[in-house]
DNA sequence: CTAGGATATATGCAAATGCATATAACTTAC
DNA sequence: GTAAGTTATATGCATTTGCATATATCCTAG
């Protein structure tokens, strides 16, 4: 493997493990006894949409399959976190957004939560670094999007 | 939320978002018809020990359930790919290898594998933000171990 | 306005996962 | 040497996941 395309493998595979060990610490911490890691994903990625939005969009922010995602959404709107309805403008598809619940479960966990990645990510990183790593990760996360788009073109 | 605070849970956030967005591209690659990306990762974390390693080993470095892990050495063994045998020096244990057909498949999976992470990394990254981002990762990881250390001393 | 195709979401089903716990083997104190 | 405690892995079981595909709605050409 040339030099290269080595460093661009060894720089991902530190992402990754970075990724898991980090994974690996949240998900121990005793946050997650109302809703899961991934359900907390769910309910987070909607708290951040001033609008409700379509199953197919929450899908493009969350990394699960449609139908993984549609069965979680099925469970969060039994258990009264999230609100569906059919989109008035389409009658395909559905619009989904929090209710007071779960902007409040959101809030609540997502309090507790960001309190231990902050205390973890404090603990390895000064604020220079943290400012580092996001403007590397927004890029690569910017560049896979602007392929995204070149490639549905 | 203070300055701080909040700087380095979005800096979680954009390695969080940077992840799942490779992930995806990667999973979507046509890589994974033989092995899945989680088997693949066993089979590489295998392929990266030049002696057996235990289990229990294993499952630190493999962000699975120690039970996943467990059934998913099963039916690598049945496959083929890993080797199992109990531990001479400790027969709860057991040593886990792969076959010459696990490496075998190890490499040319890694090998198409690896020119698709490359090709997506070099996209986005020149050799000097790469290796920024590998310090920054690796920094994590080994702050993250010292404190497992710690705790657990 | 209707047939054929496209798009958005849901469902059937097999497989994988995690939690709790069982089993097996080691260790230590007596 | 053995009972009590500990550690390493495996299993039972309910839940979640993904793949393939069904269903429902929309769009477009004629």
């Amino acid at each position: 493997m040339p030099g290269r395309a080595r460093l661009a493998n060894e720089s991902w595979e530190s992402l990754l493990t970075a990724h898991a060990e980090m994974m690996r610490q949240l998900a121990g911490e005793d946050v997650w006894c109302e809703v899961s890691r991934t359900e907390y994903d769910v309910l987070y990625t909607l708290s951040k949409c001033r609008q409700p939005i379509r199953l197919g969009e929450l899908n493009r922010r969350v990394l699960l399959s449609q139908p993984a995602l549609s069965r979680m959404v099925d469970r969060l709107v039994e258990r009264g976190l999230v609100r569906r309805e059919t989109d008035p403008s389409d009658a395909r598809g559905v619009l989904l957004g929090l209710t007071e619940a779960g902007r409040g479960q959101q809030r609540s966990t997502g309090r507790a939560h960001a309190m231990n990645v902050a205390r973890t990510m404090t603990a390895a990183f000064d604020d220079d670094e943290m400012r580092q790593l996001m403007t590397l990760c927004r890029k690569l996360t910017v560049e896979r999007e602007a392929a995204i788009a070149r490639a549905g073109a």
